[in-house]
DNA sequence: AAGTGGTCTAGACCACTCT
DNA sequence: GAGTGGTCTAGACCACTTG
C-alpha cells in the first residue's frame, strides 16, 4: 500500500513543482510521519508516492536541507534533524584561555508565574497566562559566568516542574527533548549591552552596575511555534563574537 | 575562435566535475576575464566551451552563487557580483527612533603611517610597511555616533591620499571601488566591549570611560586579500544586534 | 521574437556505508 | 552485494526580459 501516490503534487499558482513537493514533504515531517533523528525513504520511494522524477525529488530535498530541516548522508540516507544539541550560549563570551572547559550548569530557581507581557508575546500565549520560569547559573572551572533567565510555555513544558533539576545535566535542550518532547529546531538571538542587576552581580559575584551582556532568545520548534525565551547575561569584558558577511 | 574548450575540466582527485569547472570559471573572473558587473555568456555557451552538460555547468554556477561570486537573474544573465554595497556598519547599531536617517561622513584625518603589528598582520603585509590611515566620524541626523579607525594598504589604495575626501561620499566601499579598483567582496566583524579613550569620548560627545562597542572589521577582495582593517565604536548602549542560528 | 535562466524528465553510472 | 545518496547527461519545455 505504500506504492500509491500519498500526494498528488501539482504545483497550482506561482509555485514550482518542487516547491509544492518541498512543503508536502515538510507537512509529513510535521505530521509525526518520521521522527525526528529518523530517516525518510529512499530517494527513489519518495518520488514514486509524488509522482515526480528523481530530479526533482532531489530539488526539493535540496530546499529541505537549506531549511536545516533535514540532513542527508552519502550512503546512508536522508534524517529529519533532532534540533539543535548543544549550548551554544558560550560561543558569544571568552573565558580564561579558551581551553577545553566544561561548563556546569545549576538551576537556581523554578517557579510557576504570570507570563510578563514581553515574555507572553514572544512565547505566543497571553499576557498573565501561567509559565514556567526557571533561572540558571552556569560556572567554568567553578567560576560563575552566566545568569539565565528560562521562560517556557506551560502546558507543553509541564515535565520539567517535577523531578530534581540537579539530574538535568549541564545542556539544556537535550533535556527539554527528553523531558518534553519539544525539540529545538531553530533560535533568534539579540545581543545588546547593559549593566548587572544587584541579583546577577551577587550571583556572578560582580559589583553591581557591572558592565554586563545581554543575549535574549527565541527558541522554535520545527512548526515555527515559540517553545522558549531566555535572556542570559555575562560579564560584558569576556564577550567576543564573530559575523561574516558576504 | 569561441568555440573551443577554453580549459578542460578533468577533475583528477576528489573533485567533482562541476567543482573543477567552477574553480575553472572562478579563476577567469578573477583574472578579469568579466570583470564586476558584467555579464558572463549564457549557460549553453560555457557548457559547450568547458564540454560539459547543461545540467553541470548549472551546479557549478550554482557553486558560485552560494560563494556570492555571482548573481543570477532570470531572463538577464549571469553577472559577476561588483561588491558590497553600502555601509552595513549602522547594523550594529540602533540610534533614535530607527526611522529612515541618513548617515553622513566626515575624513577627520588622513595620514600614510607604519603599520602597527596587528594591523599589518590582518593587512598581510611587513610591520612597519607605509600603510593609509584614514579617521573618520559617521553622525546620524547631526549628532556623531560613531568613530572609526580605517587602515588600508598602500601600493593598492595609493589613490586615496589625495583629492578632497569632502567629496568621497558617505559610502565608503563604493568610492574605494570607484578610486582604486579596489572591490569589497566579504568581511568578517569582531564584535567586543571596552570604554572609550580621551580621543575617542570628546569625538563623540560622551565622557571618557564610557561604555563602547567596539566593532573590528576585516574586509577582503574577490581574490582573498585583505585589503582593510577598520576598527568602529559607539555607545554601547545604543548596541544592538540579531544573529539567527539553525 | 530572440535570448536568458528555471524547471522537469528519464536514465546511466559512481561513491559511500553497512552487513 | 545491496542499498543509499551524488554526479552527469541530453533533451524538452516554461517563464522572464529585452528589443
Amino acid at each position: 500500500m505504500n506504492s500509491t501516490k500519498l500526494v498528488a503534487v501539482d504545483a497550482s499558482p506561482g509555485q514550482s513543482r518542487y516547491g509544492a513537493l518541498a512543503a508536502a514533504l515538510k507537512a509529513r515531517i510535521l505530521a509525526g510521519e518520521w521522527p525526528p533523528g529518523s530517516a525518510m525513504p529512499a530517494e527513489q520511494t519518495l518520488a514514486a508516492e509524488h509522482g515526480v522524477a528523481l530530479g526533482t525529488l532531489r530539488q526539493a530535498l535540496a530546499l529541505l536541507v537549506e531549511q536545516g530541516l533535514v540532513d542527508r548522508l552519502h550512503g546512508k540516507g536522508t534524517f529529519v534533524r533532532s534540533g539543535l544539541s548543544g549550548a551554544p550560549m558560550l560561543r558569544f563570551f571568552r573565558f580564561g584561555d579558551g581551553s577545553g572547559q566544561v561548563s556546569a550548569s545549576r538551576i537556581a530557581s523554578r517557579k510557576v508565574l504570570p507570563a510578563p507581557a514581553g515574555v507572553a508575546r514572544a512565547l505566543g500565549c497571553g499576557p498573565g497566562d501561567a509559565a514556567l520560569r526557571l533561572r540558571r547559573l552556569r560556572s567554568l572551572d567553578g567560576v560563575p559566568r552566566l545568569v539565565e533567565e528560562i521562560w517556557l510555555p506551560l502546558p507543553r513544558c509541564a515535565a520539567l516542574q517535577d523531578g530534581d533539576p540537579a539530574a538535568w545535566g549541564d545542556l539544556f535542550y537535550p533535556h527539554l527533548a527528553a523531558a518534553c518532547g519539544v525539540h529545538v529546531h531553530r533560535a533568534v538571538d539579540e545581543i545588546g549591552f547593559g549593566q548587572l542587576g544587584a541579583a546577577d552581580a551577587r550571583a556572578l559575584e560582580l559589583p553591581t552596575g557591572h558592565p554586563c551582556a545581554t543575549v535574549r532568545r527565541q527558541a522554535f520548534d520545527l512548526a515555527g511555534h515559540c517553545v522558549e525565551v531566555r535572556t542570559t547575561r555575562g560579564d560584558a569584558h569576556a564577550f567576543q563574537y564573530t559575523v561574516s558577511i558576504t
